[in-house]
RNA sequence: GCGGGUGUAGCUUAAUGGUAAAGCCCCUGCCUUCCAAGCAGGAUACGUGGGUUCGAUUCCCAUCACCCGCUCCA
């Protein structure tokens, strides 16, 4: 973005005119809260997903005290068994109720549960719901999770939800990973998918959907190394925002406030993005110490032993204050510093909202001269190379003297390895133009010293410089730059 | 959920109770040796559903979507 703020209505326009973002079910006139990735959209949004992966599961920066972190993943199921959501605390407690007050001129709506320290609109000096002309609904329950129906009959035993969040599936398989993949604590479970929320009024572009899907992590750890780790994640994961092109300026951490806190949080650090439709900064991730809430509830709830027991704190213990009694051995495994809950810190981010964030910054409006020297308007997406859909495009100058055969062959050995575009259409400037506005880093020209002396030309999109390259060096360079 | 606004081609904008116009973009061909050039063709639109009417894109009603402001966001 500019330092004028953006206008959002033309990034919208332009990522529905190059193919990034569409409304869901357009043709029907559309579904509110829902929306497609075009063929542009897709690959940024895929690369921005592989990005993360790469980038904290597979290859995850070294641990608070330089150690090498383990993370592993999962791709776990959309709908669970329902009483998993009675144990995460969704069933009963993802909703408010609501009261709505339609006396005319009013028209409020109120928390239930704050009914009595709310100021009536109208009469402030009294509470809402006690000035004579006020006429409140009873409260409505808005549950934000999406039910649907497992198998074919529709009845209160069949209720099923999509999920809500994807780490209730890495909760429920905490036991399966541990006995089936040899980590040790600490380490993390990974997982990236689609969630539901059947928000009540989703706004701001894609900022807020009913489906949208999340890249998370939850980092379990001993409950004395806990702290560590919470900080580590929560600078771990600001910092990553940085490397992928947003201002720093504009990721602002935020430690909430104890009364903001969810009860079962120890701490929780949102990290938000200054997005150009609001004044207030807006959360792309929140990074939560859990405790050991989540474990316990489903300890609980299943009737599972989810704890964890550390093999080689107990093969260096020292066995010999039992003296030989297998009774007090047995009771020792069983219980702490042997045996525990584990602590969770979990860094969830929106996929989708850092994609937005993503589209927001790198939209830029410059001038470029023309080839009769005047000044043209051009729209750029500015993204990171690593990130940008289309990698690179592949020009013949002109389409004679031998230069589309030379530019399809570098073509079809580029696509090999990036996701690459040839063109052929229209001016060279029109072409270069194309890509612009969706963001290719790197233009490949083929030209007359091509045929005759093997060089091409790279056209770099920010600075509109171009150097030759030989032909031979050009799948080396662009991987060098787009790494 | 409430209030206000908007809805004609991919975009920007016309006109009209009786065949919907243009520029840009896009496609095809010609031309073209580096930043949206030129020439010739071509494709594409009245958000949706009712009603009034001989006839509705136009008037009326409803609905949907988007934008702004409230409300909400575990």
């Amino acid at each position: 973005m500019s330092s004028a703020k953006l206008d959002m209505e033309k990034l919208v326009a332009l990522c529905r005119r190059r193919g990034f973002i569409f409304q869901s079910s357009e043709i029907y006139g559309g579904i509110n809260g829902f929306w497609d990735y075009g063929p542009m959209g897709v690959e940024l949004k895929k690369n921005i997903k592989d990005v993360w992966w790469n980038d904290m599961v597979r290859n995850p920066p070294p641990g608070p005290d330089g150690q090498e972190i383990t993370m592993v993943g999962v791709d776990c199921s959309l709908i669970m068994n329902p009483r998993v959501w009675e144990a995460s605390g969704h069933v009963g407690g993802f909703s408010d109720p609501m009261i709505d007050c339609k006396t005319e001129g009013c028209k409020g709506r109120f928390r239930a549960d704050q009914l009595k320290s709310t100021p009536c609109p109208l009469k402030p000096s009294k509470c809402a719901g006690e000035f004579e002309k006020c006429q409140l609904t009873e409260p409505r329950v808005f549950n934000l999770m999406f039910k649907t129906y497992v198998g074919a009959l529709e009845d209160a035993s069949a209720v099923a939800y999509l999920r809500p969040e994807t780490a209730q599936g890495i909760f429920a398989n905490f036991k399966n990973v541990s006995d089936s993949s040899r980590v040790k604590l600490p380490f993390g479970i990974a997982q990236i998918g689609k969630a539901f929320r059947n928000e009540i009024n989703p706004r701001n572009y894609t900022f807020r959907s009913r489906e949208f899907e999340q890249m998370e992590i939850e980092f379990f750890c001993h409950p004395d190394e806990s702290m560590k780790w919470y900080q580590y994640w929560r600078d771990v994961r600001k910092n990553w925002y940085s490397t992928l092109g947003l201002n720093s300026d504009r990721v602002l951490p935020r430690e909430q406030g104890k009364e903001e806190l969810a009860h079962y949080s120890i701490g929780t650090t949102d990290i938000e993005y200054m997005f150009p439709f609001s004044d207030e900064p807006q959360e792309l991730e929140g990074v939560a110490h859990r405790g050991a809430y989540d474990l316990t509830q489903h300890m609980t709830h299943s009737g599972k032993d989810l704890a964890y027991f550390d093999e080689l704190a107990w093969q260096k213990a020292d066995k010999s204050v039992y003296g030989g009694d297998k009774k007090k051995e047995q009771a020792a495994k069983q219980s702490p510093p042997y045996k525990f809950v584990p602590h969770v810190i979990e860094p969830s981010a929106g996929a989708d909202r850092f994609t937005l964030a993503v589209l927001c910054e790198a939209y830029h409006e410059d001038k470029v001269a023309d080839a009769s020297g005047k000044q043209e308007e051009r729209v750029v997406m500015r993204f990171h190379p690593r990130l940008a859909p289309v990698k690179a495009a592949i020009f013949p100058l002109v389409n004679k003297d031998g230069m589309p055969e030379i530019a399809e062959r570098l073509y079809r050995e580029l696509k090999r390895d990036f996701n690459v575009q040839y063109d052929d259409g229209g001016a060279i400037g029109r072409r270069y133009r194309r890509q612009d506005e969706i963001g290719t880093p790197y233009c490949i020209t083929i030209d007359g010293d091509t045929v005759c002396g093997g060089s091409v030309t790279i056209r770099d999109r920010d600075t509109l410089e171009q150097r030759r390259v030989q032909l031979s060096d050009v799948v080396g360079e662009i991987r060098k730059m787009v790494k």
